[in-house]
Formats: structure tokens, C-alpha cells, sequence
DNA sequence: TGTACATCAGTGAACGCGCGTTCACTGATGTAC
DNA sequence: TGTACATCAGTGAACGCGCGTTCACTGATGTAC
């Protein structure tokens, strides 16, 4: 039957809202496209009046988590202190335990580089996160500020990968907290 | 038909030998069972009479790959140049383009997380690497050496899955790059 | 040493299942007059 | 304003396919005598 006109792009957002949850939780082959459907509340018939393919569908959801993280980073503020908190909210078990809602390079990371149109749409990603990095905080030496930018995501980025990875609490918790004190107070 | 006994526990050898190389280039459900045994030179069915399931050779496979890992780090010499060395050449553009042959860590950082029998596998080989890292090299500080390791580890594990997942060679090898003078000369 | 037979890893067809994708159909909405 | 009809997002059965897994069968090897 037809839908007010209205509905259509909300339900695109929608599917895309719960695609890059999905995805974060679980990677790009443990959700199916019925799954991302059911979770929308539609049955996965009209998925291709959205997209063209699952494929079409990992890189818009890609593109879509990567702007709700950049008007996160956008919203802080230029300070010490904001700096501190943005790498101590990262690492945090808060996050860890929550891929959902969290970075896609940590919940994802390892499975982009074998998905070619998931890899543009990262690259993108990558480069307005730094640059965003390198614009809003405090580097101590503006020269070095895009160097210390990459290596602070790398350390970020691997510290949450393994502290996931791993089953051991314990061990985790440390991972979390040892990279943490290399940026800013425990 | 009847096969000479002592080719048994060679060909599971080679199994555990192409499935790790092959859970690494392409995730675990990137790669099926008989791919595995194809590569292996085998049909797909005597798969069962080696192990239980593919989730039983998910965890012996990372197993395996630690234990060659694990050969490769005990080798090293204690010295300040051995260390270096054990960095740039993880960082290394050949690395970060041979996943098959490369760090367990790097290659299936963020799917481990979802394999219950994969994160059990992992924990003990993360456990044995930063040991093995501890031990080995000379860190500056006796007292910090575990926590100056755990977060060497993090860096160069986020590094690769960086520098692999990007589409731009430019950027892959700037990741590298800074990420290696990090630890060393360039 | 020679013969008869039991062993069991390997073969390859077959299984049920869930996947991505397609499509004939439905029917409330929007539009033409 | 009221009526007739075209639109098209959503429905849900169906498709071909490859997956993990099973199993009846094969036949060279190892063993009993």
C-alpha cells in the first residue's frame, strides 16, 4: 500500500540506525539483512527499495555512525581537560562493553580492510577524525599535532580492540587502564 | 582406504597450517571448511575425523598461530637494537600486506571478540606475548616494563588494523610511519 | 614368509538451513477532474 | 467538495546458492595366523 511521503526517508534513517548498531555488535556477516529489517520493524522486502545491496548498505552505515561520532568530537571543547575526558570516556568499560553505540574502528576494524566499499567509506572516516582531532585539542607542539594524533588513535583504537578480545576481566580492566594513564591522569 | 598412520598427524598439521593462514587474509566466516581442506589437498569431508567442528579448529588454529608467533619472539635477543627491530619490522609496510603470515591480533582483532572459543584461545596468547615482551627486551623500568609492553602492544596492534583498513596508501604508510617512530629511530 | 581379513582415513553425494535477493500482489495515500 | 483511479512502499512466498555437517562406501595398509 502507498505511505505518507514523509515516512520514507525516516525509515531509510532507521534502517541505517539499527544497521550500524548491528553491525558494531556483531560485524558485517554475523547480521543478516532480514535481521536489520525486523529490528527496523519492516519485514526485509522493502530493504531494496532503501538499497541496492548489502554491500551498498555496510558503506552507508559506515558513513552514517561516522557522523553521529564526528558531531560528538565536534561538541568538545578545546581544553586540557576536554582532551583528558575524551581519551578517559573512550577507554572506558562503559564503552568496551558497549560496540553498539561505540567506535567503529574498535568494533570493526579488522573486517573493513576485507570489505572494499566499507574501506572507502572508513578512509573518509579516519581522515575527518583526525583532522578534527588535530583542529579541536590542545597539542603541545603544533607541528607534531597530526603525528601525536595518529599515534593517540592507534593506541586508543588497539587498547579497545584487545581489551574486548580478551576473557579475562582482569587482564581487560588493565589493557584499559595502563593506556588510559599514558594520556592524562588514571 | 587404509592410509600409513604417521601421515595422520601430519595432515592435521597442515589443516591447523592453512586455516590460520586463512582465517587471517579472509575472518573465520570469511573462509569455509572445505576452502580449508581444498587448500589442504584434501576433499571437505575427512574435516570431522580431525576435529569437531569449525568452531573446535577456530580455537586450535589460534593456538597454532601463537605458537609460531610465540618461536619467532623467543628468538630475539635482549637487546635495546633487537627491540627496535621487533617493532619496525611488525610496522612494516610487508607485514601489513601479508596478513596471512602476520600477527593473530592484527588480523582478527575485533571478530575474536565474538568467537566465545576464539576469546579463550586469545586470552592465553596475549597473556604468553606480553610475558615473552616483559622478559625478553630491555625495558627502562623493571617496574613498568609490563605496563610500558601492554601499551607498546596496543600501539602497534591499532596501527595495523589502521593502516590496513585505509583505502589511501599515503595515509597507511603515514600511520605506520609515525606509529614506528614512536619506538625508535625512523 | 604367504594369505585372509579387519581397519579406518579419504571420497563425494546428500542433508537441512539460512542467506541475499526477487517478485506478484496489496491497499491507503495522493491526485486529476 | 466528492469521486475514480494511479501510485508505490510494504508483504511474504519463493529463488538459487553455499554453508556446516553427515554418511554409505572404497580400498591400501597393518595384522592374525
Amino acid at each position: 500500500m502507498r505511505y505518507p511521503a514523509a515516512e520514507t526517508a525516516e525509515k531509510h534513517a532507521r534502517i541505517l540506525d539499527q544497521a550500524s548498531r548491528l553491525f558494531r555488535e556483531r560485524g558485517f556477516s554475523g547480521v543478516s539483512v532480514s535481521e536489520i529489517m525486523k529490528a527496523t520493524g519492516l519485514t526485509h522486502g522493502p530493504f531494496y527499495n532503501h538499497f541496492a545491496s548489502k554491500e551498498a548498505l555496510i558503506a552507508e552505515s559506515l558513513t552514517h555512525a561516522s557522523a553521529s561520532s564526528m558531531a560528538g568530537l565536534q561538541a568538545a571543547s578545546a581544553s586540557a581537560e576536554s582532551m583528558r575526558d575524551y581519551v578517559q570516556h573512550y577507554l572506558d568499560a562503559g564503552h568496551r562493553d558497549a560496540p553498539g553505540e561505540g567506535c567503529l574502528m574498535a568494533a570493526m576494524g579488522s573486517e573493513i580492510a576485507r570489505e572494499p566499499s566499507a574501506r572507502t567509506a572508513f578512509t573518509v572516516h579516519l581522515k575527518a577524525t583526525l583532522a578534527s582531532l588535530v583542529a579541536t585539542f590542545p597539542w603541545s607542539s603544533k607541528r607534531f599535532a597530526r603525528r601525536d594524533a595518529i599515534r593517540m588513535t592507534a593506541s586508543m583504537v588497539g587498547a579497545m580492540i584487545l581489551a574486548r578480545a580478551v576473557d579475562d576481566p582482569a587482564l581487560s580492566d588493565e589493557i584499559l587502564r595502563e593506556v588510559r594513564g599514558q594520556f592524562g591522569q588514571k
